[in-house]
DNA sequence: CTCCCGATAT
DNA sequence: ATATCAGGAG
């Protein structure tokens, strides 16, 4: 009782088409450089991009380096990051992580998953996105969206977020393993919705395999 | 498995 | 009112 799966063909049209629609994806979270980006990537966690953004907007000004956040202080910290939900374990999680990258990493964003890992708050999630996003590493950074997008679509199905990374990490082919994940977490954001997902806008619903499509606008109906 | 936890969309 | 949002740790 294997989930039914798409073929390689099927694959490979619908990252066709996912990367017509968009050449270049980027992340929509804010940041001026690694530092930055591994900080918003740990705020992230269950908030949305637009969210993190409104409150490091105001942080990155004056925060650039570890030294800087660890100056801030985690009360400092939580005066910019209060509309963020989980702030406190959030704000704690920073402080840690930045001492550690001063005390162990010369103040640098290490280049190794296994080293990202182990940084208070880094999960393997965080460390695949800042493999990919800083050093443009082939990783697939398992979210909320790409598990569902990924069991919808018979992409990459599995009933856990490792189990569905080796399952893109096995199918996935180039010239579309370095941008995969980032199509497919757009894809789920705008159009592969948790709620309403947007079937009759989607443009590989002829391919997916999701059993409850909704092909017609509901609100073109009444 | 539970806890963490505010903003937003529906 | 409730589900959801670029999860991680105990």
């Amino acid at each position: 009782m294997a989930a039914r799966q798409l073929n390689r063909a099927q694959i490979f049209e619908l990252f066709s088409r996912l990367a017509e629609a968009n050449p270049a994806p980027r992340t929509e979270l804010d940041y001026g450089n690694d530092y930055q980006l591994l900080v918003a990537v740990v705020l992230s966690a269950q908030a949305t991009d637009a969210g993190v953004n409104k409150a490091t907007r105001g942080l990155f000004e004056t925060v650039k380096t570890p030294a800087q956040m660890v100056a801030l202080g985690e009360e400092g910290l939580k005066r910019h990051i209060r509309t963020i939900g989980l702030f406190n374990t959030k704000a704690k999680n920073v402080i840690a992580l930045s001492e550690a990258l001063i005390a162990n990493h010369d103040g640098e964003v290490p280049r190794d998953r296994d080293v990202l890992t182990s940084l208070p708050g880094v999960g393997r999630k965080t460390a695949n996105v800042v493999m990919n996003t800083a050093f443009g590493e082939e990783t697939f950074a398992v979210d909320t969206h790409i598990f569902r997008v990924a069991n919808r679509m018979g992409l990459a199905p599995g009933k856990t977020v490792l189990a569905v990374e080796k399952g893109l990490e096995k199918r996935v082919p180039q010239p579309f393993r370095r941008d995969a994940h980032h199509w497919l977490i757009l894809h789920g954001r705008y159009i592969c919705k948790a709620r309403r997902p947007e079937c009759w806008r989607c443009p590989v619903n002829d391919i997916c395999l999701y059993r409850d499509k909704i092909l017609v606008d509901p609100k073109l109906s009444k």
